[in-house]
DNA sequence: TTGCCGGTGGCACCCGGTGCCACTAGCGTT
DNA sequence: AACGCTAGTGGCACCGGGTGCCACCGGCAA
């Protein structure tokens, strides 16, 4: 059932992930279970767990390219740039999505950041960028990678990544880039919001 | 078996928290059933489930109390303080132990930092922090607690306070409040540490 | 045809977690 | 003393995520 004979070109991998957000999205992550997902894609249970590691898995396409991508562009980067704008800018970069990728871009980190399963499974997979952002700035400072600033910029940064795409999923009308700009902006500049806006 | 007439005074809970705490760290989180910790407190695997919601929930000792803690340290704060400083009090003050208790903690955060699982669980347990801290810098604002700048204060004061128990669970000499304190004036001041140590 | 190999499915199993029921120990009531 | 209530417990069966093992099937080279 469900005519697994369609496609072929297309990844088995990838129509499990559609049909992943696709029912994750409309029941609720804990309600399907990895049965339920396996079906929909057409494949047995077994195999989903040979594609994916992990149910929470299914969720984050190929995120691993991500943080490649974004190791490249802070090693490739400006030198002459202050380190959290160095950041900040292969933030948004790594986050430059084309239009019609936004719906489904919005659908993953949804459940992400909603989800509590797949929040704290997020942990797990955000633990790579965080090493990834301390080490560019270890080499940036001359610091051990492991000591407080390298880890603490990395920390605060992906901190506010984070927020910044939840007010992007809560506000249409603002763009991921200049949410983005918001929180390092604020980050970088020690708060200035939190210096009293009525007087 | 394993004399269960012993005790009566001490709870349960506390007994079964010590040997979920000691099992794990001998010999890894993953690798302990929650029948071996139910075990080793002398009761059975049902009664562990009553005591904990979950496997991981064993480890965290009477959290909840220090979540309403830091709320009313942060209510009842000083007005006149910014508000950082005020966050930065309030989590000093919440993990102020005693110095008979810094073994326990130490092996606590150990584990919770260390092991994936436990590290993706405690994101569970966070969000009641970031939403406490949010709520706060709103009062103090005016601005939504939903909005930007609370919910990334909020999550990039605990980004830094996570950095602190870091550093502090990797060096013996610095204290808690010491290592608190030197993340948050380094948030605070827009990280100073990143100008240039060289020239 | 033969042999190899990557992807697959089925099966049994482990473990975390839950619902249900039965049992016991206390404790106040009559 | 008998009753009933309640809190804490243990056992059992069950669900769901995840894994090891084996068997199968397809393509592809020798």
């Amino acid at each position: 059932m469900t005519e697994v004979v369609t496609d072929g070109r297309g990844d088995t991998r990838a129509r499990v992930e559609r049909a992943a957000l696709e029912l994750f999205s409309r029941d609720g992550y804990e309600q399907v279970t990895s049965d339920e997902v396996a079906d929909a894609a057409g494949i047995s249970r077994r195999t989903f767990f040979r594609h994916f590691p992990t149910k929470a898995d299914a969720v984050w396409g190929d995120f691993h390219a991500h943080v490649v991508r974004l190791d490249e562009l802070l090693t490739a980067g400006d030198g002459d740039q202050h380190v959290l704008a160095s950041i900040c800018a292969a933030y948004v970069q790594v986050n430059d999505y084309a239009e019609d990728e936004l719906p489904l871009l919005r659908q993953r980190m949804r459940l992400i950041l909603t989800e509590p399963a797949l929040l704290a499974h997020s942990q797990t997979r955000y633990a790579d960028v965080d090493r990834v952002v301390a080490e560019h700035v270890a080499r940036r400072t001359g610091a051990a990678a492991g000591s407080l600033v390298p880890r603490l910029v990395a920390a605060t940064t992906r901190a506010a990544a984070t927020t910044a795409f939840q007010t992007w999923l809560a506000d249409e009308t603002v763009s991921l880039a200049v949410a983005l700009h918001e929180a390092f902006d604020e980050l970088a500049g020690g708060f200035p919001a939190l210096e009293g806006p009525p007087g």
